[in-house]
DNA sequence: CATGAATGAGGATTCATTCAT
DNA sequence: AATGAATGAATCCTCATTCAT
């Protein structure tokens, strides 16, 4: 006979993937269709469960919302670090960053994701208000990470120091802006490699010192 | 007395007055909200005017927003062009557009008009799809006046061969997302003065030959 | 110089013409769409006048459609009264009436007005419930004048006496209703007069008496 | 215990319950008022429950009111089966028709449905111009049904050759209309059964051959 | 008088959220 | 816990009616 926390466990398991299935099929959605074209009971549909278990989960679909934020930012933090990590000169660090970003990351949802994230006008605004706190702390952390990185390079002379790292840091994420680089790919004009090769290119020329 | 050609021109200018404010608090509350949390009676309201009113002069919200669209498209493809012929150098060109976009048009309304219509995945995709024709047109005369500069400056041995001209109209579009430098901005960290005359040393740093 | 009458009298004959347009129009309307596709606006457009003008004639648009009615029963009582004066047996001048209704009157507008009065359920049951006055006593005036026809048939030994006048009467309005023998007529398999014939000669196959 | 297919067929039946309800609701307002002037807050209200709970059942309005037309002619046309197959002569069955429109069918709802469903100029052509395919269907059964019925007749000797078949049709179903019969009814002058029968005696004394 | 811009009540429809089973 | 039927607030849009010019 299984023990009480044998069962528990399972069932726990069972929680979490379910929890998954439904975080994966929002993030679906709203990478097709953005955030008021969603709805929970298409996220249900896709998932194959009833509607009212995905408020089993939760609470509301700000909530929700926010749950795919968090996580997608977990992943894009612990996907920057694992690029630096595994390289050595300041500018072999962010050229991994961009890699990892638009090699992996953007396959699917990350990219929808990122989009609404950092687009997408004030349409979230309140939600990000109100739970500010959760969100913020992650995504300073990646704004101070990509920033120390930046400045980094400045301390050993590879970018320009007369550009403030702000402006640098708000030219890094505007290039993964994907809405129109998606037609670009799209049209077939150019492949995902290619496009973040030339963006690196770009981008790297733009900050260098001299 | 009044002749009839005057109070019609009267009435006609109440008109468009009238509806001079409900483009501009229909583009505030767009800039603020976002299409979807932008309702017709809010608009109305802001305007103090009733609901019906603002349909004597927009049949639909699509349309309105279209409307929008197209007026500030039109404004942005004047700037540009005046921007471009007040110039001679091909970086010089670029460089006004840059400061007339980050200077004056990005003010209030512009700014928010621009995020929207470049971004947020495809929840006005069908908006475009139907009504595209009037849109695209614009789009692509800016896209082309662009496209045609980079080239000129390529020709001109100014900028980088190396890179796609798509890859560079993409970059240079995606450096006007304001939602990210809005809020370097909105922080004082930076005046949008400073912030073009940075973006652009970063910009034509990275398009430029050798 | 006009003396004040003349033009007094002008001007109502002018008012009266317009008036004579905006019923006519509305009669059209009407038959065409029904009373609720029928929009006050496009009366107006299509008379050329101004929607305010309306209402300067109808106070509202029940007041008008209950003139339209009131005329159109007018013109039926009219034409029924002189079908009747000039034929001798009773039969004669219930056919006469039936080809008065079917030859003539309902050519485009009373054919509609007609259909719209005595069918549709109940769509414009308040519209007489409250202004019933004007209206029932018209219609009251023509039952008893078709009634009473019926009667003389029957104390003529014309018709059946054993079926009531008050179904006969029905039973006659029945036929005039003009949904599905408009079919017939629009898919050309009858011209109206010999539907006319023909339902004449079943009318008083059926009422005649033995 | 109860099992699963239990509960569901009880969930199932509680559903078909409600939605009984709830076309039993919007058939009497249809009667009472006609299409434009029912309103889907009202039906709801009346069967005492939510505006969104008749939009689980019936996905708009158009398709509601279509569902009441398409039972009503369903238990027309099954009624009027039963009514033919139970009689020997053409005459008998024509009169049992009679009979069970008249008797049991146009008890409340029913009669209205019809009415709305063959008088109404163009109010609702729109609507049956689109979903006429499932409608005309079984207007084109009854109509055939009938018309069968009345060339047999024909053929027998009994009905009148020289009165074409869509006439007789068409005279047939106006003596259904109600608008004008209800009033006799409702007048206390005469009785349903009554009414079938004076109606049947005239109308077949107005078919019948010589 | 004539106009037609302005009004706002009314109506269809959607969808996040709740809750009885 | 899971379900999904039920809810009702919110939204777009129409149109009869009014009224300032």
């Amino acid at each position: 006979m299984q023990s009480i926390t044998t069962i528990r466990s399972l069932k726990e398991k069972q929680r979490q993937e379910r929890e998954e299935l439904i975080l994966q099929a929002a993030e679906e959605m709203l990478a097709e269709k953005g955030y008021h074209e969603t709805s929970m009971d298409e996220i249900a549909v896709r998932v194959g469960i009833a509607k009212g278990t995905v408020y089993l989960h939760f609470p509301s679909k700000e909530d929700l919302v926010m749950a795919i934020f968090e996580r997608g930012m977990l992943k894009l933090l612990e996907g920057v670090e694992a690029s630096i990590t595994s390289e050595t000169t300041t500018r072999a660090k962010m050229e991994a960053v961009l890699r990892f970003i638009y090699g992996g990351f953007f396959n699917k949802r990350g990219e929808a994701l990122f989009s609404i994230f950092g687009s997408n006008s004030g349409e979230l605004r309140r939600l990000f208000a109100e739970k500010k706190g959760q969100m913020n702390a992650q995504w300073e952390q990646l704004s101070a990470r990509i920033s120390s990185l930046l400045e980094e390079g400045k301390a050993a002379g590879e970018f320009d120091t007369t550009i403030p790292t702000g402006v640098m840091l708000n030219a890094f994420f505007s290039l993964l802006a994907p809405k129109l680089n998606e037609r670009l790919i799209a049209e077939g004009q150019i492949s995902p490699d290619e496009l973040a090769k030339y963006l690196g290119r770009f981008y790297f020329k733009g900050i260098t010192a001299i």
